[in-house]
RNA sequence: UCCAGCGUAGCUCAGGAGGUAGAGCAGGUGCCUGUUAAGCACCGGGUCGCAGGUUCGAGUCCUGCCGCUGGAGCCA
């Protein structure tokens, strides 16, 4: 037995030309095919898949009958030699992508079992999404998983990147919260030592403070939502990236919004193009998204409705049949500004007419939807006690936020991103829940 | 919470004119030196979601319950 040293991973091999140089690769087996005397198994290590051949008359005996009873998942360690092979190439006409299409394989020379694994549940066929979601633990290693949840990680290292250029601070706010930030959605009660607590559903308020200590700031992290929803593009616990400025307007962060939209696509589309084939994404729609975006008003989007056919009464917030007509219109995000305020929450600022607000809503293409909901926050001490008594906000707990305004109040203005929707539609899935490795659903937890 | 649909082998499904269960994949045993969800042959595998009812007889019809999926409202 050679010893096996100098290990690599399958995504150096994609990247980096290392044709007839030895290799030596641990994995986990996902698929053997045999045809006598030689045998294809492909390879998956975390990184990548890499087709490995082992031919009866080049590796010895023993070896060759250990792979007719490796099984899927089992784990090996393998040397062999990258070559390349023209049947593995992308082909654009072929309309099949496998993950094995990387352009090289391996010619093995020796081979060792780690493990070997017995009755896999996922098996290279279909499955329903019951099954898929309570084998959630092992369905994260499938191939559009795979693609998936690395360009979910694309996006939010995207993210920091683009942010921290733009001269951004990571800001973090408490998931702990003594109260709501938004009133009307629910939130998830926790027992603070026989007090009330809740999960945070976003930390928007609290990164209001942060750009007035920081000027621009973000926040990132998970956000939590006790909504009934039971739909393709919610889920209870989800991620969010919250940027906010001081010294700005709306313009400023439509500006900055459409930018970091695109950014993050053009990294995905830099990174991932791999991860994209496997997903079978049309590249060219993702390669169409860069400023400036389509924008409209609350009522242009309404007369746009009405235009298509579609009753909707002025005044009543965007349902998801409406979302889909209005960004299936546009082959680029779409932004909506200047909602009622009778729709909106109370902490932003209103327009010159005292009806609207100065906030932005962008609905992704292709129906995905709102991905980013973002508004100028009214700065004026009076106007939003005002506006906070007229909805009945429990003052005593907004003593802080109000403290804002009597201590150096400047205009500021700031938004969230969702990143279950944006990798959704950067992906184009049917559901958020494959967005995250481990989604929160009602009445859907395990594991 | 409401509306609709579905629960049959480990998985995906067929059987849906009541007469005691079938295919593919996975697993097992063989064959094949370029396979791409490889192919071919053979083998093992079932409380037909649960409870009750109708019937000589229920996977099939009826009632209730449970579970799941899709959609709505709400939202990122």
């Amino acid at each position: 037995m050679i010893e096996i040293t100098d290990r690599i991973t399958i995504d150096l091999i994609r990247k980096n030309n290392l044709v007839n140089k030895e290799v030596t690769l641990k994995g986990w087996v996902w698929n053997v095919r045999s045809s006598g005397k030689i045998k294809f198994v492909i390879l998956r290590d975390g990184t990548g898949f890499i087709q490995l051949v082992i031919e009866k008359n080049n590796v010895d005996e023993g070896i060759f009958e250990m792979i007719e009873k490796l099984t899927q998942e089992s784990v090996i360690e393998v040397k062999g030699v990258v070559v390349e092979n023209s049947r593995l190439k992308f082909d654009k006409n072929k309309p099949n992508f496998n993950v094995a299409f990387i352009g090289y394989e391996i010619i093995v020379k020796d081979l060792k079992v780690l493990y070997k694994t017995q009755d896999y549940p996922i098996t290279p066929k279909e499955h329903g999404i019951d099954f898929l979601l309570d084998n959630r633990h092992l369905w994260i290693r499938s191939s559009k998983q795979f693609a998936i949840l690395r360009i979910r990680n694309t996006v939010k290292n995207s993210i920091r990147e683009f942010l921290n250029k733009e001269g951004f601070i990571e800001f973090d706010s408490p998931i702990l919260t003594p109260s709501a930030c938004e009133g009307t959605t629910t939130l998830f009660e926790i027992d603070y030592f026989g007090d009330k607590m809740y999960l945070s559903q976003s930390g928007q308020l609290y990164v209001e403070a942060g750009a007035l200590a920081f000027n621009k700031v973000y926040c990132f992290g998970p956000t939590f939502r006790a909504e009934k929803s039971k739909t393709r593009r919610h889920l209870m616990e989800f991620w969010m990236v919250e940027p906010e400025m001081a010294f700005a307007t709306l313009e400023d962060i439509i500006y900055l919004a459409q930018n970091m939209i695109s950014y993050i696509v053009s990294k995905v589309l830099e990174d991932n193009l791999y991860e994209l084939l496997i997903l079978e994404r049309d590249i060219s729609k993702l390669e169409n998204i860069k400023p400036p975006f389509y924008r409209i008003t609350y009522k242009e989007a309404v007369e746009l409705l009405n235009s298509k056919g579609i009753n909707f009464e002025f005044g009543q917030d965007f349902g998801a049949p409406e979302e889909t007509v209005i960004s299936e219109s546009f082959d680029k995000p779409i932004i909506i500004t200047n909602y009622p305020k009778s729709i909106k929450p109370f902490y932003m600022k209103l327009d010159d007419s005292k009806e609207f607000v100065l906030n932005m809503d962008i609905l992704a293409p292709e129906g995905y939807g709102e991905i980013v909901g973002g508004s100028q926050r009214e700065d004026d001490y009076e106007t939003l006690l005002k506006r906070m008594q007229e909805e009945n906000i429990p003052l005593k707990d907004y003593q802080w936020y109000l403290d804002l305004r009597k201590y150096g109040t400047v205009k500021h203005a700031g938004f969230g991103l969702g990143i279950e929707r944006t990798v959704a539609w950067i992906c184009k899935l049917d559901h958020v829940r494959q967005a995250i490795p481990f989604p929160r659903m009602l009445y859907r937890y395990y594991p």
